[in-house]
DNA sequence: GATATATGCTTGAGTAATCAAGTATATATC
DNA sequence: GATATATACTTGATTACTCAAGCATATATC
């Protein structure tokens, strides 16, 4: 009928895929108490250079809104996953870190997480993986 | 610190690309009245041969669950952009079928997705994107 | 052909996000 | 240094889903 783009056909199939695969992770990370996206937060502070992030800049990384990262910190903090601190330069920021639980966490989880990731991907070879993600940071 | 798998890596970036893009395209095809949720119904729904699914078919090829897709439909066949048909073949089943307005719409939202779609993939040739399909298709 | 199990769909209750509006602080302009 | 605008974040209301349970129908088994 209407010839459809090979665009729009990427974009309903990563949709697709994302949704699948964030399913599966979400279900793996259930047994460490956390969801995909909570692992992703932990996943950015512990990759960011100073060990601490901003809450826009947290929104950013992971795809959500602002008031996103706040009511999803909120009882990552409550539970002393994450720690507050402010920035003196600022006072408007409020600064998050992995607190040393959430780093115990945070590695723990990981080990579920890449076993999820490779038993998902299995179909892909390893430059295969790199390829996607090569094109993906491309199209960000 | 701890490294990272490219595998885990993708699930990341993945999960990131399709925030985006859904968002993008949910605000492009706002204009028409409809989520990208449901431009996907009747993406499936034009592209299936019979030009009718069953609504677990629906809820696969979309990534929902069947109650999501029992709540996305039902507002779309009070403004008649859907229609349900009886399987005679099966009581249990509920049929979907896009409407004459249905169609239409679909060919307008098109317009504006496949525009969507080449903008916020301006980053990638087209053999790039084909790339990106196949490797997805291969994951899925 | 009754009974058990599986499938297709819907419903009630809960959850994770959204947006719009508000507050607090910072920066730029006159 | 007051005023306007921008930025960082939070809150209330809403939305789009999810899961668990339920109902109806279909299929398989004895």
């Amino acid at each position: 009928m209407s010839q459809v783009t090979i665009g729009s056909t990427l974009i309903i199939q990563n949709a697709l895929l994302a949704s699948k695969l964030s399913k599966k992770v979400d279900n793996q990370l259930g047994m460490h108490g956390i969801s995909f996206t909570e692992y992703m937060i932990m996943h950015h502070l512990d990759g960011s250079p100073l060990k601490t992030m901003r809450r826009i800049e947290l929104a950013e990384h992971v795809g959500i809104s602002a008031s996103g990262v706040t009511r999803l910190i909120a009882p990552m903090e409550k539970i002393k996953i994450v720690e507050k601190e402010a920035n003196p330069r600022d006072a408007r920021q409020s600064l998050v870190k992995l607190s040393k639980t959430g780093q115990r966490l945070y590695k723990e989880a990981s080990v579920s997480f890449e076993d999820c990731a490779s038993s998902v991907l299995g179909s892909l070879s390893e430059s295969q993986q790199e390829k996607l993600v090569e094109l993906i940071g491309k199209a960000l």
